[in-house]
RNA sequence: AGGCGCGUAGCUCAGUUGGGAGAGCGUCGCCCUUACAAGGCGAAGGUCGGCGGUUCGAGUCCGCCCGUGCCUACCA
């Protein structure tokens, strides 16, 4: 991380951003400020964006009220969900094609419970007789097909009213208490005058029948209190306009920016194609407030960056001010003590050179400091030559000994302003933050080379709330997309699959799992976890097989090092040859290598560390420092001549000088591949290393696939002697010997190889001595690998019963695959139709098993005599 | 209501363009073998949700169904 760089997006030179971006947008046309249907939380008193809102399943009911109509001649039967809107209706529509009402288009009734005339939101009076008029939205299939029409409370009937002209009575207040218009109800909650309407429509008798009914009810993200629906003027972006919308869906659709996974693209374009205005005013404290000053006399709208004001000094009073920090009346003192003080997010500079740095680029030539403040305002600022300006932006008060920082209608010169009280959405300025961290609106050096990114890494839950806004407002303000690749990564759940949050509880908190398991096991397990994309079910014990993992790797280490003698690097060039061993391990470390790089560049990190562990673990720690032990452990032999054991000695040293160095290598490029994804264990055993010389691993270049490492013949021959000793180990199992007991074997097939590497074979499966032999000796039971036929000498009291039906289970899956393979073979589409290289596969697979099949029966029958 | 995703070993999940079902944890057995008991060695455990289709061949491709999770939505 880059910390030279850290922003916040409340941060001095930010919200100068924010303030610029959202003067663009309104001068462009594309902020506008309207009287329009919100969601509304009762409870928190603000505006929500459609995107905060949350859809939950409900039980409620279905009320069905006649409403008569008033030439008397009958009534019509609406269906609603919120009886309580209907003080607030001003229509009933109906489908224009719907046989059943079409004679009743544009006749009145009469609404139910309201006898009293109702102020519509633009002061207009409304009476109790509404029309019954005809709208293509409504579905005849639904309820009655009739459906009462409320523009104040209801998405759908604000735009059925706009299309019709009709008033929008709102019946509630901001807490969702009822209002004014609803008469005797006035001052109650919602549900409890939907209780008293509903009582009072059945004792009217216009309560035609009730039904239960489940539907969507919309409530706040953040306390879940059920929203309601009002029209109320807010600010919007016009997110549909063409200059917004048409770029976002380009830049993706054509590729230009790409999702991993790629499954998100669509899901993108979907919501970008259905975008519908945001709503951005939010009627909170904590946000940026919105730049806008009206005018108490003309009613213009005035919004005001620094850019309005000539001075340098005068900008940054004025971002002072529009940031909070000083009010519009305030003492030379107090700026300057402010622009003297630390800033918040980089505390080893003032908010001056904070301002300098990030924010004020262009105005680099005006010596901007303490020095230059300090003339400001001894003398600009000075009393009296504010009081000789007529026009000066200062405004000094003897009393008070307070400076006023004048702010003026841009069109009618008033200065009786009053600033917005709202603030925007979090949103807006976080979506500024791909271009806004790099000092935009400034051209700055930052912005021009380090936009746009390469990569995003983010959570799908914020795709809408901040991925597509940032593509909206950098293509817009930057004509350009901010980054070239998302990655979606996968958002973690509790144990049972719920998502966490603050308010559940079911939190697991990284620094407790730090201090239990370490931070490498932490940054491990999440990132093989992270295959899964959308969610990792996470319980906390997945943290302990990779603790485990970096102690396997802690301690590999410690061999190594244990192992390797001082005067290891001045005497690398004296080797002797490599061993097969050697040429696998550094064939199946380059494979690693490999798999890792193509996994990194897909961002498939969980394949990346599975990869490495499997390295790691089951090849390297079991098996190459297994056999490494025995040019370490070698010893002369002192029953030699003197001059023999000599000769010996330098035979040891350079084997011991060989394999040293080859650990020494391997586990250097491992330690490498392996620290991205865990840095601090790799970074300390690295520095234990001769061959680092102090300098950090990360400063190391990443291994890239070595072609020259590659050995196919030695890595064959290794993998054949790793069954060989696994099969015999196998059957030392099924036979109850202790592992630490060392047994005679006597063996058939696969000379050469037992020629060269018989040690590992003794070794490894702990055998004393190794003898060839034409045929099976007595007293021994026989085992296999592949053309390799061994025989373990057993004592008396061996469970030959047990040993059968091991036997019998291997021949078990032996024929059950040999039928199917037989059945393959024989099957003529096959013969023709597969490809060449597939029918000699099989066959070659199914030879094996043939012979597989007859040592297992040869085998079980000897012991069935045996028995 | 639409859309997306997921159902593979007891649990959590891998499984590249169709070609002998895998890992980790857990379980069982034997071991304190000089890097590591936070370990070693070995083993058991699966009609790949169901049905049908395409194909010489399906965990993998297509259709339907069941179960499950999520997203979107103005069905009053």
């Amino acid at each position: 991380v880059d910390w030279k760089r850290e922003r916040f997006t409340l941060d001095e030179g930010f919200s100068r951003a924010v303030r610029q971006a959202f003067k663009k947008l309104y001068e462009d046309g594309l902020i506008y400020r309207d009287k329009y249907i919100i969601n509304w939380c009762p409870n928190d008193l603000t505006a929500l964006s459609d995107l905060e809102v949350e859809h939950e399943e409900e039980e409620g009911y279905l009320w069905y009220i006649k409403y008569p109509l008033v030439d008397g001649s009958g009534y019509i039967t609406v269906a609603t969900t919120r009886p309580e809107t209907m003080l607030g209706d001003t229509a009933v529509a109906v489908n224009p094609s719907d046989e059943r009402y079409k004679h009743l288009i544009n006749k009145k009734v009469k609404l139910p419970l309201v006898d009293y005339i109702r102020k519509s939101l633009d002061g207009q009076e409304v009476g109790w007789e509404i029309p019954i008029i005809a709208d293509e939205r409504v579905k005849p299939e639904f309820g009655t097909g009739a459906v009462k029409v409320t523009p104040a409370h209801d998405f759908n009937d604000f735009e059925i009213g706009k299309g019709h002209n009709l008033p929008s009575v709102c019946v509630m207040d901001e807490q969702a208490r009822m209002n004014e218009n609803a008469g005797k109800l006035e001052g109650l909650d919602r549900y409890e005058a939907r209780k008293l309407i509903v009582e009072e429509l059945q004792h009217l008798g216009l309560l035609e029948k009730v039904e239960k009914h489940t539907h969507a009810v919309g409530k706040c993200y953040r306390c879940k209190t059920v929203l309601e629906p009002m029209v109320m003027t807010q600010w919007f972006v016009k997110v549909s306009d063409d200059r917004i919308k048409k770029k976002a869906y380009q830049v993706v659709q054509n590729n230009q920016i790409e999702f991993v996974p790629e499954s998100w693209k669509k899901i993108y374009l979907q919501w970008i194609e259905n975008l519908k205005d945001w709503c951005i005013s939010r009627q909170i404290w904590w946000g940026h407030r919105i730049p806008v000053w009206y005018c108490q006399d003309c009613g213009h709208i005035n919004v005001f960056t620094d850019e309005d004001f000539d001075r340098v000094y005068d900008k940054l009073i004025f971002n002072l001010l529009a940031d909070g920090k000083i009010a519009q009346e305030f003492t030379p003192e107090e700026v300057a003590h402010i622009l003297n003080s630390p800033s918040f997010v980089h505390p080893e500079m003032t908010v001056l050179e904070f301002y300098k740095k990030f924010a004020f680029h262009r105005y680099d030539s005006t010596e901007v400091d303490a020095h230059s403040l300090r003339l400001f305002f001894t003398q600009d600022l000075n009393p009296m030559a504010i009081l000789t300006q007529k026009s000066s932006r200062y405004r000094y008060n003897k009393e008070t000994k307070k400076y006023t920082f004048v702010l003026r209608c841009k069109k009618c010169s008033s200065e009786n302003l009053k600033q917005e009280s709202d603030v925007l959405d979090t949103w807006f300025s976080s979506a500024l933050w791909p271009f806004g961290v790099f000092g935009w609106p400034e051209n700055t050096k930052d912005l021009k080379s380090l936009y746009p990114t390469d990569l995003l890494v983010t959570g799908f839950d914020i795709i809408f709330f901040w991925v597509a806004r940032m593509v909206m407002m950098g293509t817009y303000f930057m004509e350009e997309i901010p980054f070239k690749d998302v990655y979606i990564h996968a958002l973690i759940r509790d144990e049972k699959g719920q998502k966490m949050s603050k308010t559940k509880g079911n939190v697991i908190d990284p620094l407790n799992i730090i201090e239990k398991y370490g931070a490498d096991a932490l940054r491990f397990t999440l990132a093989i976890l992270t295959q899964q994309g959308r969610d990792i079910k996470l319980s906390e014990r997945r943290f302990e097989g990779y603790k485990h993992f970096a102690n396997k790797l802690w301690n590999a280490a410690r061999f190594i090092l244990l192992n390797l003698d001082d005067d290891l690097l001045s005497n690398l060039p004296y080797v002797a040859p490599p061993r097969p061993e050697d040429l696998w391990i550094l064939t199946l470390l380059n494979e690693t290598i490999k798999e890792v790089n193509q996994a990194l560049q897909e961002y498939n990190y969980s394949k990346a560390c599975q990869a490495l562990y499997d390295f790691i673990w089951s090849e390297f720690c079991d098996w190459y420092i297994e056999m490494a032990k025995h040019r370490l452990y070698a010893k002369v032999d002192p029953s030699l001549p003197e001059e023999e054991q000599r000769r010996q000695e330098q035979e040891i040293k350079k084997e011991r000088i060989c394999v040293q160095s080859n650990l020494l290598y391997v586990f250097e490029r491992t330690l490498r591949l392996l620290h991205p994804f865990m840095p601090y264990i790799t970074e300390e055993l690295w520095l234990s290393l001769p061959t680092a010389h102090g300098e950090s691993v990360s400063l190391m270049e990443y291994p890239q696939h070595n072609p020259g490492e590659v050995f196919s013949e030695q890595k064959q021959k290794v993998e054949k002697l790793k069954a060989i000793i696994t099969a015999i180990r196998a059957l030392r199992s099924d036979l109850k010997i202790e592992p630490s007991k060392k047994i005679k074997l006597f063996y058939r097939g696969e000379k050469d190889l037992v020629n060269e590497m018989s040690h590992h074979i003794m070794l490894l499966a702990k055998v004393s001595s190794l003898e060839e032999v034409e045929e099976k000796p007595q007293g021994t039971v026989a085992g296999f690998s592949g053309d390799f036929e061994f025989y373990i000498p057993v004592s008396e009291g061996i469970n030959v019963e047990e040993l059968i039906n091991s036997y019998q289970k291997r021949l078990k899956d032996v024929l059950a695959d040999l039928e199917k393979f037989e059945r393959k073979l024989s099957s003529e589409g096959f013969l023709k139709k597969a490809p060449p290289e597939e029918v000699q596969k099989t066959q070659e697979i199914y030879n094996e098993l043939l012979t597989e099949k007859e040592k297992i029966q040869n085998i079980i029958n000897i012991l069935t005599q045996a028995r």
